[in-house]
DNA sequence: AATAGTTTTGCAAATGTTTTCATTTTTCTT
DNA sequence: AAGAAAAATGAAAACATTTGCAAAACTATT
C-alpha cells in the first residue's frame, strides 16, 4: 500500500536506510554468512521498508550469471511443446534460473534473430529444437561459447549437445509394426518437412521401414496437412474419397491422428476394422483416446527434464559434458491398429 | 568458425578494432543517424570481426528498457495456455520485446516468489493469468509500478488492467443452455476450485443460470477431477455407473468434455442421444471432434494479442491506460447438446 | 590491560553501456 | 579563402551493483 513517492529504491538507499555502506548491503544478500546477524536484521528492516528489489541487470555486467535460459521454439501453440517447455522450464527453475521463450513458426531465420537477441539479453544457456539449423546460428553459438543444447531430435552425429529422440526411428518403428501387420496399402499424412528435422526424419524412417517390405507410399497417398486435427480432419475426407484407398494411415504425429480418427468417426468407418491409423509422439490424451491410439512414444517431459539438469551442469561447470542423452521411442500398440483384413479391405474398394 | 581466444567482445574492443571512440559504437547502435555512413562501415565492420553482441544487462542499468516482459501462468502444459502464451508472445516479440516465462502449478504463494524474481530481472512489465492473487502479490505490483496486466478473465471491478472473458457469464451461459433444452437432472465436472478464479466463477455462473429454473446439481452428480482427458474419462466411468443418471454433464473446459465424450464412445452411449455434454473454451480441436463438442468460445487468441498491445502501449506511454478489454464469451451450439429425451433418458435409468 | 587473532565493515575500483557537453571536422556561403 | 553553420566525434560522468583489500571493531588469551 505504501506509495514511495521517490524512485524505485537501490541499494545506496537502502545501505543509508540501514545506516552502513552499500558493500555490506550487497554482501547480505550475496554472502549472508559474512555480515553480523543484527547488522542483517537492520539491513533486511531497511529492505522490507523501501520495497527494494535487486536489479540483476546490473549484477549480470559483473559477470555474474544472469539467471536466465533461453528456449527458442518453432510453436508454443502446441501440445507435444507445451508438455516439453513445461518441464524444461520447471527444471532449470529448481535451479533458480527463468526462461526467456520465443516461438519462430518453423523459419529457421527468425531463429537465428532470435538467438542473437536471447545472447543480447546474456542468456546463461541456449535451447533449441531439433538439429537442424541455420548455419549462421550454428557458427553464432559455437563462436560465443555459450552453453547450448538441442531438444527433441537426438543423433549421435550432433556436434552440439542433444537431448531427445531418434525421429527416424520412431518413424520406423510404426512403419514397421503396420508392415509387419500385412497393409501393403499404407497413406502417409505428415505436416511440410522445410525446416523441420523431426518430421522429415520421421517420414524418411517410414518410407526405409515399409521398402524392407517392397512397399512405398503411392503418390495419391501422400498427404502434407498442416497441424491440426481441423486440417488433418479435412485432409481425411478427400483421402478416403478416392477410388483407390490405403488400409491404414501412418500420421506424422498424434494431433494429425487425431484428426484422421475423428474423420474416420464421422464417416461411420472404425479402426482398426475398416482402417488401421498410427501417430507418432503419444501426446497426452491419445492413450485415452476412444479407440486408443496406437503411437511411437516419445517422452516430452522427460526429455524436457533431463535436458534442464545437462543444461545446468554446462552452466555451472565450465568444462562442456560429452553425454548427450538418447530417449529411445517405444512403440506403443493399443486399438486403433490391426491385421489386415483382407476380405474386408476388398469390399471397401 | 573464428574461435576468439579473448574474452568476449566489449563495445571497447569494437571501438579499438574500429579506430573510434566507444561513445560513437554506441551511437552507431542507438542513433545510427548520427554517425558517419564511413564510420558505420567500418563499425560494422569490425563487430562483425569480433562477433560483438549487444549487452542488453549493460544497457538496462541506465534505465533503458529491459525489453523484456514477464508472464507467469499457472501450467503451461494446457491446451488453452498454449495458445494465450503463443498470441501473447507474438504480440509483444512484434513490437521487440521477449517474454519471461515461468508457472506455478495453481500455488499462488508462488506466483508471487516467481513475481519477486521476474521484478529482480526488471521485466518492462508483467502479465498474470486471473484476477485473484495473494496480497502479497497485489501489493508488490501496485508498489513497484511496473505495467501489469490481468489475462485471462475480465472483470469490471479488477483494480488491474485485465484483458479477457467474464468467466461467470461464459458458465452462465452454457448452463442457460442445457437447462433450457429441458435438462433437469444436470451433473458438473470441474476441476478443483482453488486458487483458480476462473473455474470458480464458470462454476458460480453454472449454478446461478440453473438455479433460475429452480435446479441444483445432486450432490453425487458433482464431480471434481483434475484437469485431463484420462481423469475426465475415468470419472464419467464411475458418475454413469451410478443408478441415478444425470441426462446432461456440463464440463469445467472443453479438455474435461473430450474426456466424457471418449467415455461415453467407449460405453456406447452417444451425445446427445443419451447424454448432453458441453465444454468451456472451443480450444483448437473442439469444433472437429466427432461429435463436434458444444461450448462456450474464449478467444485465447484475440485475448493474448489484444494483452500484448495494451501492455507494450502501457510500456510506452507511461501514462496508465485506463480502458481493461472485456472479450464476451460466446455461445457455440454444436452436435453434444440436445433436447431431452424423456422416454429414453427413462429407459437408461 | 595488552596483545594477537578473528570477525565485520567500508573504500574504491571495476563491470559494459549510454548520454551530455564540448571539441573537432566537414560543408556551405560569400 | 575566410567565416559561419552543421555534422561528427570524443571525454567523462552516470547507471546499480560486486569485490579485493585495508581498516576498524570485536574476542579471546595471557
Amino acid at each position: 500500500m505504501s506509495v514511495n513517492k521517490y524512485k524505485k529504491a537501490d541499494i545506496i538507499a537502502v545501505a543509508k536506510a540501514a545506516k552502513v555502506s552499500p558493500s555490506t548491503v550487497s554482501r547480505s544478500f550475496n554472502h549472508p554468512q559474512l555480515v553480523k546477524r543484527t547488522t542483517r536484521k537492520r539491513i533486511d528492516r531497511a529492505v522490507r521498508k523501501l520495497g527494494y528489489i535487486r536489479n540483476r541487470a546490473a549484477q549480470t555486467i559483473h559477470g555474474i550469471r544472469s539467471g536466465t535460459i533461453g528456449l527458442i521454439v518453432p510453436t508454443i501453440d502446441h501440445t507435444i511443446f507445451g508438455e516439453l517447455i513445461q518441464s524444461f522450464s520447471q527444471g532449470v527453475d529448481s535451479f533458480g534460473f527463468t526462461i526467456l521463450l520465443a516461438s519462430h513458426g518453423y523459419d529457421l531465420e527468425r531463429e537465428y534473430e532470435l538467438t542473437r537477441k536471447m545472447l543480447e539479453h546474456r542468456v546463461d544457456g541456449i535451447a533449441l529444437i531439433g538439429l537442424d539449423h541455420s548455419n549462421d546460428t550454428h557458427e553464432l553459438l559455437s563462436q560465443q561459447q555459450t552453453p547450448s543444447i538441442f531438444l527433441w531430435n537426438h543423433s549421435d552425429q550432433s556436434k552440439f549437445q542433444c537431448v531427445g529422440s531418434d525421429n527416424y526411428q520412431a518413424g520406423y518403428l510404426i512403419a514397421e509394426h503396420i508392415a509387419s501387420l500385412g497393409h501393403r496399402d499404407i497413406a502417409g499424412m505428415f505436416p511440410p518437412l522445410t525446416g523441420n528435422d523431426r518430421a522429415s526424419e520421421r517420414f524418411r524412417g517410414v518410407c526405409d521401414a515399409i521398402a524392407k517390405y517392397g512397399i512405398t507410399i503411392a503418390q495419391d497417398h501422400l498427404v502434407r496437412t498442416p497441424y491440426s486435427v481441423g486440417a488433418a480432419k479435412i485432409a481425411t475426407g478427400h483421402l478416403l474419397a478416392r477410388s483407390h484407398k490405403p488400409t491404414a494411415i501412418i500420421c506424422g504425429n498424434d494431433v494429425l491422428a487425431w484428426g484422421v480418427l475423428h474423420a474416420l468417426s464421422h464417416l461411420n468407418l472404425r479402426a482398426p476394422d475398416d482402417i488401421s491409423v498410427t501417430g507418432i509422439g503419444d501426446f497426452t490424451g491419445s492413450a485415452d483416446f476412444e479407440p486408443s491410439l496406437t503411437t511411437v512414444r516419445i517422452p516430452a517431459g522427460a526429455i524436457g527434464l533431463k535436458a534442464a539438469e545437462t543444461m545446468v551442469a554446462m552452466i555451472k561447470n565450465e568444462t562442456p559434458i560429452p553425454t548427450s542423452a538418447a530417449f529411445p521411442p517405444r512403440l506403443k500398440i493399443r486399438a486403433t491398429s490391426g491385421p489386415l483384413d483382407l476380405k474386408r479391405s476388398m469390399a471397401n474398394m
